[in-house]
DNA sequence: CGGTTATGGTTGGTACATGCAACCGCTTGG
DNA sequence: CCAAGCGGTTGCATGTACCAACCATAACCG
């Protein structure tokens, strides 16, 4: 519809850069718990039980890469996790300085119910889309995950200060 | 195209809780700092500089509004933003317990060369995107933001404890 | 008015998330 | 077998955030 690099694009470019600061600025908090009862599971703790459950057991490096974080930062978060009894460690057969994550019982239960609780509010924010925005904006946003994933890997500090 | 409530907006909605959970994530670390040889600004700072150059001279409690956090957490940002001579406060003349905050010709200066290098990150990762899917990502995130100020300002803390 | 309550901001205390540097122990390649 | 490298952990520093307690001014009310 419009030529390339038009100024719309720029509009467009503008305007998703500042809609993703405020977004990741303002999701801070939306940092669900377990339930009624339960136990506190972190925004950080979350991403990593639903990412093991996924994808099955993972070692601490290959989830400190998937969310591009230092290892130190992953090794905490997998303790703790461990301390409440959502994981457990098991032998990695092939390499004994490392070692495989794998949910308990227990974790697959609090992933459950803190998934349907996010889940929840996405839907209950997203109710009066229409299916075609709903299934767009899935699209899209996948695509910018994974450039963003891109980026991160190729290039893992020209976010941080453009040049030297 | 399909029902209201179909298996296909299930999906959707799974895949975007997935992705916004990512991205958030991974987000963390996309900050930028002011240039070269320039200044620390920080992730949390930047937002606070564009919405003020944005919008105009604003009280604090504005800000915390807009942002959705304490005013504890803005307080301190502003300090430091002052200090770093990035705003100045001015007097409120209609509240004297109060004051609106105004960029200085150095924070315009900052938020300018730091908004540059994030919009050239933002484009850079959508560089191979059509227009098409630029305007609709934009206008996507756009609609999905203010549903997501809606819930917020209702419904301050439904997300960090779904029910008593 | 004068006292009480509310509002705008700040400060102290605390918790969590994250990175870097230094370290330990196993693996791998001369 | 020793040296270099890799996987993970721990110490330390920072940034971001909330709540509770506080100060000062403003608004209300009898």
């Amino acid at each position: 519809m419009q030529p390339l690099g038009s100024k719309a694009d720029l509009v467009s470019v503008e305007s998703i850069e500042q809609e993703l600061t405020l977004l990741v600025r303002r999701a801070q908090k939306v940092h669900l718990r377990g339930g009624p009862t339960e136990q506190v599971v972190e925004r950080a703790a979350y991403g990593i039980l639903a990412w093991l459950h996924d994808t099955g057991p993972l070692r601490p490096s290959a989830l400190a890469a998937h969310f591009h974080l230092d290892a130190s930062t992953i090794s905490r978060q997998v303790a703790s996790l461990e301390q409440a009894g959502l994981i457990t460690r098991e032998a990695d057969t092939e390499d004994r300085r490392a070692f495989r994550l794998r949910l308990t019982e227990r974790g697959r239960d609090v992933l459950t119910t803190t998934r349907a609780e996010r889940r929840g509010v996405v839907r209950k924010l997203l109710q009066s889309w229409s299916p075609e925005d709903l299934a767009n904006f899935a699209s899209l946003l996948a695509a910018f995950n994974a450039g963003l994933d891109k980026h991160l890997a190729s290039d893992p500090n020209s976010t941080e200060r453009s040049q030297r």
